[in-house]
RNA sequence: GCCGAUUUAGCUCAGGGGUAGAGCAACCGCCUUGUAAGCGGUAGGUCGUCAGUUCAAAUCUGACAAUCGGCACCA
């Protein structure tokens, strides 16, 4: 529709609205130029403009027709805007108060913004409340936001002249195409692609610095350390309040608080990194065990069990020794009569090696294929001390670990079936698949174009059967086939990845993994290796933050607590406790001389579901007044039937 | 592994160069109670570990460990 080549700067220029209408310009016009025809309060809220989809700063020559649209603090384009424009203005009042301090980047991120910064000291976060000011400070200078094109040489010996050698090195390795902006907002200046807003009093004061973190220079761990101030960034301070309450919820809902109020687990420096499963949690653990481990068989799979350690030649045949072993847990053992030979043993770091062997037992035919390995089996990786993170990443974990044997041909049909079962298990967990992203080929790879054509195409047409949809995450597949994430959104909107399918052409043929084919052929086999919830650790912990510790029946490891009124209703309340655990409900008893609002108190903090409270007109009348946790109001029934009614509710959603 | 912070009673936390405190929990006693904390009492700590400085270290210094926030890593 409207024209795209580039208009002599006296020929007119016609930038259409989105509502459609047109507006046409004599001379270079502005985005401001454009907002002050439509009206004296769009031009005054005007931060930015959208030119045919990209965003450019307000005062920026308009030089062609184009689609515009007028930003304001109130479009969904402002948050990134307002945060970026904040970052600049933290590197400015750092630079004020800490002279010396050089500037790296600071780009906007989901919820704010960061800044890296090289200095020798370390900034505390005591230093926060004075940067905030000298914050407030520039933006309450109103100084106007320039952009400016500089020639390359002349900005890098601007910022080299300056001490900015991050900058400089920035700007040399920019492509020589790469048009070098350089942003002054007063008398400071930073190089930046923008765009920003027109004038710093624009930016808003509602803004919070977060915390301080170490970063590496350019992401890489060869490089410095810098020091990286986090920080958020909103409209208004309501905006950012709701954030910073969101903020308080979600450290509310921490796994590892959650696990020690409600006696779930515990970690001890000793075993850094390894679960102490408490009986509570580990009650959790095994319904969500049994619970998949039921899913899984009725899919098809046969459960296997391998060796927690093998001799290092298996782990050098497959490819782990080289690639990982510095995070895998090696043992040299001596034997007694041999003193001289050590003998180097690895525990597994994951139970492929070990289904290729049972695989490898005897001779498979493509009768026999698909052959589906699960295996709930211990595994060790050797994490980074760094790494630790309460349950979400430790040394020693579980998954929910599948190796499907198959051919080529029936990997699109494996994938499909594994898709439909992840979206049911999720389902059944009270979670949706909120993105999947299929991972293809890397630069570095082993296999033909030809097999990775055809396994990509084969999780394609998987995800399009299944009716996921679904992005590519561009060559971060493995380097033996292609993957797919799936990822699932908790009760606070943020996203975990979690299940996983890779196609792998490479690991049987290297452990001479073999079966026969139609034509009487030896040929390796396919390797589908997925897990739906990941490792059970990392998603009882992303779990138990989603319930925020109110767990689904079926899954909470104490599903009731019978309290009695006074001590005479002890025998009743085991007679109840009796019934109710007959029913195959996990049940405890309460009959500690404490008045019934301090039980009912004490039993709601430790989220137990249910609350049967039993005195003398319970044990009269053999019934159970039941309360709900979080509800107001009782339930009176009969001990017969909240057994029976009760444990139908408890039943695992596969079993209902 | 890297940067920064933290580590005091079972838990949550205060304190701080002269030898340790609160609330809750625990234990004991009283109360026998009807839907989110009944009352009183008792006990409980090499102040993460190991060194150093000092007449004296939980307090100051250093090393180490673990934890927390990030970064890097994540088969």
């Amino acid at each position: 529709m409207q024209q795209t080549s580039h208009a002599p700067a006296s020929s007119p220029i016609r930038l259409t609205l989105p509502d459609g209408s047109v507006r046409t310009f004599d001379t270079p016009v502005t985005g401001l130029d454009l907002a002050t025809s439509i009206g004296a309060g769009l031009a005054k809220a005007a931060i930015a403009v959208k030119l045919d989809g990209e965003m450019r700063d307000l005062l920026r020559p308009i030089e062609k027709d184009a689609k515009v649209e007028i930003i304001t603090r109130k479009s969904a384009e402002a948050l990134d805007l307002i945060r970026h424009d904040t970052a600049h203005i933290l590197a400015e009042a750092v630079q004020e108060l800490f002279p010396g301090t050089q500037v790296t980047i600071g780009p906007n991120i989901e919820n704010g913004f960061y800044y890296d910064f090289a200095r020798d000291v370390p900034f505390s976060t005591d230093d926060f409340s004075a940067i905030e000011a000298k914050m407030r400070e520039i933006i309450a200078r109103d100084v106007p936001l320039v952009r400016e094109v500089w020639d390359r040489n002349e900005a890098i010996k601007f910022f080299e002249s300056k001490g900015e050698k991050y900058k400089a090195e920035l700007i040399r390795d920019l492509p020589e195409t790469e048009t070098i902006t350089v942003y002054s907002q007063g008398a400071w200046k930073d190089l930046c692609r923008g765009p920003h807003m027109p004038s710093t009093g624009k930016i808003g004061t509602s803004f919070k610095l977060l915390k301080l973190a170490g970063a590496y220079w350019r992401g890489d761990s060869k490089n410095a350390m810098l020091q990286r101030i986090y920080g958020t960034a909103w409209r208004d301070d309501k905006e950012l309040q709701t954030h910073l309450t969101q903020i308080e919820e979600a450290e509310k809902r921490d796994h590892r608080k959650i696990g020690k109020e409600l006696d779930l687990f515990h970690f001890q420096d000793e075993a850094a990194g390894s679960v102490f499963w408490h009986p509570k949690g580990w009650t959790m653990y095994r319904a969500l065990e049994a619970y998949i481990r039921r899913r899984v068989e009725k899919a098809g799979y046969v459960e296997v069990n391998s060796p927690q350690l093998y001799d290092s030649s298996l782990f050098k045949a497959s490819g782990h020794w080289d690639l990982y072993g510095d995070n895998m847990f090696k043992i040299a053992i001596k034997e007694a009569d041999k003193p001289q030979e050590a003998r180097m043993f690895g525990i597994k770091p994951m139970n492929c090696p070990g289904h290729v062997q049972i695989f490898k037992q005897g001779i498979k035919s493509y009768r026999d294929l698909p052959l589906r390995l699960a295996e709930f089996g211990m595994c060790h990786r050797n994490e980074a001390h760094g790494a630790l993170h309460g349950l979400m990443r430790v040394r020693q974990f579980v998954q929910d670990d599948a190796h499907i044997f198959c051919t080529e041909d029936q990997i699109q049909s494996e994938s499909l079936q594994f898709c439909e079962l992840l979206r049911s298990v999720y389902a059944d967990l009270g979670f949706e698949v909120a993105r999947v992203r299929l991972a293809d080929r890397p630069e570095r790879r082993t296999g033909s174009d030809e097999i990775w054509d055809k396994s990509e195409a084969a999780l394609h047409s998987a995800l399009k059967a299944a009716n996921l949809a679904y992005d590519i995450n561009t060559a971060d597949g493995a380097f033996y086939g292609p993957k797919l994430e799936f990822y699932l959104r908790d009760a606070i909107g943020r996203e975990w990845q979690c299940g996983t399918l890779q196609v792998d052409f490479n690991t049987a043929d290297r452990l001479g993994g073999t079966y026969v084919g139609e034509d009487g052929q030896k040929r390796p086999p396919v390797m589908l290796h997925r897990a739906i919830l990941g490792t059970f650790h990392r998603f009882l912990g992303i779990f138990i933050e989603h319930c925020a510790g109110k767990f689904p029946l079926w899954l909470t490891p104490v599903q009731a607590v019978i309290c009695t009124i006074t001590n005479d209703a002890d025998g009743y309340a085991a007679e109840a406790y009796d019934t109710l655990t007959a029913a195959g409900l996990r049940v405890q008893v309460d009959t500690r001389p404490e008045k019934i609002n301090a039980k009912i108190r004490d039993h709601s903090l430790q989220k137990i579901p249910l609350i049967l409270v039993v005195g003398q007109k319970e044990a009269e009348g053999k019934s159970v007044a039941i309360r709900r946790l979080g509800g107001e109001t009782q339930e009176i029934m009969g001990l017969a039937e909240a057994a029976t009614r009760l444990a139908q509710e408890a039943l695992p959603p596969d079993l209902r």
